[in-house]
DNA sequence: CTAGTGTACTGGTCGGACCAGTAGGCTACG
DNA sequence: CGTAGCCTACTGGTCCGACCAGTACACTAG
C-alpha cells in the first residue's frame, strides 16, 4: 500500500460534456432566461462535435426544462426561466413507479400546507392577507355555480399562503403535489354526491385559517389547515391510510 | 358560439412519441426494473423511425432516470429501478436557478424531519426504534475520531426515522434535500472550530428525540427534532433568515 | 476442462442529406 | 411613400449510411 491511488476512469460521453457546459452557463447566469443558444449547426462547430451529439445534448437539457427548441426558429434554442415542470415530471414518475398512494400524497400536502400556514401567520403582509380573503370570496361566489372557478380560487388561496410563507421550496412542492393529487381524483371529486356541502365546509375552514393567520397564531392556523385538508380529502383515501393522516391532527 | 370547438393542433415530435410509449411501458409495470429494452437498431424497426430519433428518445428517458445504456452491452438498454436521482437533479437545478438560500433548504428539512418524527412516534416498530438507537450509538463512537462515520450514522438515523414515518415521499425528499444542504456546507462543517462540541450536542438532541419517539409523544419529538436541526445548522445561515427558521420552533 | 481467440453484436459518434417551417428582407403594387 | 405579398436564407426535425470501440458469448486449441 501507499502507492499512487488510481481512480477508475469514467468514460464520459461527448454529449454529456456539451450538456455540462451549457448547463453551467445557464445555472451560473451567463445565459439568462430568454437568451438564445446558437443554432445547432453553430454549436457543432463550437463544441467540435457532430450535430447528432449536439441534438442529444439539447434533448437532455430540454428534458430538464432548461431550454426549448422550436422548428424554424432562426434564433436558436431559447433559454427558459425556471419552471417546476421538470420537478413535476420526476415527482409524477415517482408517484407512479414508487407506487405512492393517494394517502401519502395528501399527507405530504398536509405537512407542506400546514408549514406554509404556520410561516404565513408570522411573515404575511397585509397585501397577502387580502389576497387570501379575496380568493375565499371568489370561492364563495362560485359555490354551486362554477366548480372550475371554485377549484381555481382554492388553488389561488393556497398559493397565496405558500408565497406568504416565504419559502420557495415549500411553494413549488405544494404546487407540484397539489396538481398530482387533483389529477388523481379529479373525476371522483366531480362525482361527489355531497359536493356543494363539501365546498361550503371548505370555505368555512379557509375562513378559520385566515382568522388564525390574521391573529398571528401560527400553530392554530397550521392545525386548522391540516384539519381542513383532512376533511376535504379523507373521503378519497383508503380507510387503512386515514389513521396515518390523523396522526398529523393532534 | 356553439360551433365545433377546434383545439390547437400540437405538433408532436417523433421522439416524443417514442418516449411516451416506453415511459408508459415502464410506469405501468410492463417493463420491470432489470428488464432490457430491445437494441436501438431493433427499436428503430419497431417504431419505424431512424436511429437518431430512437437515440434522442433514449437520452430523454435516461435523463429522467428510467433507463441506462452501456456501450457494447449486447442486451440493450436496461430499465432501472426507481431512484430519486432525477428528482435530485431537478431540485438541485431549482436550488441554483431559483436561487434557493441555505435558509430555505434548512427550513424545508426542519419541516420534513419534524413531520417524519411526528409520524414515526406513532407508527414506528421496535426494530425501527432499535435502528435509530444503533445509529446514535455509532455516532457516539465516532465523535472526535471519524467525522465521516459520524455523518454517515447521522444520515442513517434520519433515514430510519423517515422510513418509520411510513411516507415514501417525505423519505425521498428528506434524502434529496439533505444531500443538497450537506453539499453546500460540507467544507464549512469540516472547518467548524467547535466541531466536537457540536457533535456531542447533536447526539444529546438525537437521544431526546428517540426518548420522545419511544414514549409516543409525536408533537414533543417533532419540536425537539426541529430544535436539534436549528441548533446544528443555524450557524451557517444568514442572520436575516434565522428568524424565519425560529418561526418553526414555537 | 480451461485459456485464449474470434466474432457478432452493442452503443457512441460522425457526416451528409432532405423536408417543413419561420423571420425578415425585398419587391411590386396601390 | 406605405404596405401587402413573395422569396430567400436560415432553422430544427428526421432520415440514412458509415465507422469505431467495447462487450458477451461461442468456439477452438491446448
Amino acid at each position: 500500500m501507499g502507492g499512487p491511488r488510481f481512480e477508475p476512469v469514467r468514460t464520459v460521453r461527448a454529449y454529456e460534456r456539451v450538456v455540462e457546459q451549457i448547463e453551467e452557463a445557464v445555472e451560473s447566469g451567463a445565459l439568462s432566461p430568454g437568451a438564445r443558444l446558437p443554432s445547432e449547426r453553430e454549436l457543432m462547430v463550437q463544441f467540435s462535435v457532430s450535430r447528432s451529439t449536439v441534438r442529444e445534448a439539447l434533448r437532455v437539457l430540454q428534458a430538464r426544462g432548461l431550454v426549448r427548441s422550436r422548428p424554424g426558429d432562426p434564433h436558436g434554442a431559447e433559454v427558459l426561466p425556471f419552471s417546476p415542470a421538470a420537478l413535476h415530471k420526476s415527482m409524477t414518475t415517482l408517484a407512479r413507479v414508487a407506487e405512492l398512494s393517494l394517502g401519502e400524497l395528501v399527507q405530504f400536502r398536509m405537512v407542506l400546507d400546514g408549514s406554509a400556514v404556520l410561516l404565513a401567520a408570522r411573515l404575511r403582509t397585509e397585501e397577502q392577507l387580502a389576497e387570501m380573503c379575496e380568493a375565499v370570496a371568489t370561492m364563495r361566489a362560485a359555490v354551486g355555480r362554477d366548480a372550475q372557478a371554485f377549484g381555481a380560487a382554492d388553488v389561488a388561496f393556497h398559493d397565496a399562503v405558500a408565497r406568504a410563507g416565504g419559502n420557495k421550496l415549500i411553494q413549488v412542492c405544494t404546487d407540484v403535489v397539489r396538481s398530482i393529487v387533483l389529477k388523481l381524483i379529479a373525476e371522483r371529486i366531480a362525482a361527489a354526491p355531497d359536493r356543494e356541502e363539501l365546498m361550503r365546509r371548505s370555505i368555512r375552514h379557509h375562513e378559520e385559517v385566515i382568522a388564525a393567520i390574521r391573529a398571528g397564531d401560527g400553530p392554530l392556523a397550521a392545525q386548522l389547515s391540516r384539519k381542513a385538508m383532512y376533511d376535504y380529502y379523507a373521503g378519497y383515501v383508503d380507510e387503512g391510510e386515514r389513521s396515518a393522516l390523523r396522526a398529523l391532527l393532534e
